[in-house]
DNA sequence: GCTATAAAACCACAGATGTAGCTGTGGCTT
DNA sequence: AAGCCACAGCTACATCTGTGGTTTTATAGC
C-alpha cells in the first residue's frame, strides 16, 4: 500500500501550505505559513526534507532555490489522517465528530446553511438508496 | 489557560478509553482497548502515568491496585485537540473537515440522516439570528 | 510463615519530532 | 575585487513517543 511514514503535526502544517502554494520555494512556504505556524527558514527546510523522504513531496532545483511540489494528493493524506484521528478520538464514529464540530460552534451560522444545502443535494443525487 | 502537554496519539487512545470506563485500573485500561490499540500491560501503566504527569488523570491507589480516573473533561480535550488537527489540515476550516468526512463516505445514509435532523433542529431552537 | 502472583515503580532505549545553528557557495552590489 | 545575502546541505540536540523490560512490593493462598 506503498505506506509513507505518517506526518507529524508541524509537517503537516507544511504540506497543507504546500498543497495551496502548488509549487514553492522555502521561503514561499515560510511566508506563506499562518503566524502561529512560522518558524525559522532553516527549520521549514528541514520539514520540507523530511516530507521528501517520506516521499510525499519531490523538489526540483532550478538556479539556486529548490522548488518543492507534492507528489501525493491532499484528499489521500487527509483521508488517512483523518480516519487515524477519528479512531483515536471518537472510537470511529465520524458522526460523533461532526456532532461535536456543530455543538461546540466550530461551524458558523453560515457554512450550516451551506451544510444543509449540501445534504439536500446528496438526498436528491442519491435516490433513496436501496 | 492551564495549558496542558498536549497528547500523543497512543495517549489518547487510552484516555478515550478511560472516560468511557470513568474509573479503572490499568488491567482493566487494557482490556477495553479496541484490538488495535492493544499493547502491553506495562506499556499501558506508561501511557496512565505519563496521562497523569501531564495532568489529565488522577489515581488512588486501593489495595495494591490504582485506579484512574479523569480529571480533565473529555469535550474539553477534544475540543483542543479538534481545534489544532482542524488548524493544520484545513487551515481552521471546520467545514471542510465536515465536507470531507461526507464526501469520503465516512457517515453513513442513516448518519446523513440524523444530522439532517440535528440540523433542523437547531434551525427550530435557534431562531434566525441577530 | 513462605511462596507464587500480580501489580506498582522504575528504567531503558531507539526512533521521531521540533527547532535551529553552521558552512560553503554562487550571485548581486558597490 | 570585496562584501554581503540567501539558499542548499549538514549537523545538532533536547524532547517526546512508543514500547517493553526489570525490580520491588504487597498479598492471598497454602
Amino acid at each position: 500500500m506503498a505506506e509513507r511514514p505518517a506526518l507529524s503535526k508541524a509537517e503537516m502544517g507544511v504540506a497543507r501550505t504546500l498543497w495551496e502554494l502548488g509549487r514553492a520555494s522555502a521561503r514561499q512556504v515560510v511566508e506563506a505559513l499562518p503566524d502561529n505556524e512560522r518558524r525559522d527558514f532553516s527549520t521549514i527546510q528541514t520539514y520540507l526534507a523530511r516530507l521528501e523522504t517520506k516521499g510525499y513531496v519531490s523538489s526540483m532545483l532550478e538556479g539556486r532555490t529548490k522548488f518543492f511540489t507534492a507528489k501525493v494528493k491532499p484528499t489521500q493524506v487527509i483521508s488517512e489522517t483523518v480516519s487515524e484521528f477519528v479512531n483515536r478520538l471518537f472510537a470511529g464514529r465520524s458522526l460523533s465528530l461532526v456532532k461535536h464540530l456543530i455543538d461546540e460552534g466550530h461551524v458558523s451560522e453560515g457554512e450550516l446553511n451551506e451544510l444543509r444545502a449540501l445534504l439536500k443535494q446528496i438526498e436528491q443525487d442519491e435516490p433513496p438508496a436501496e
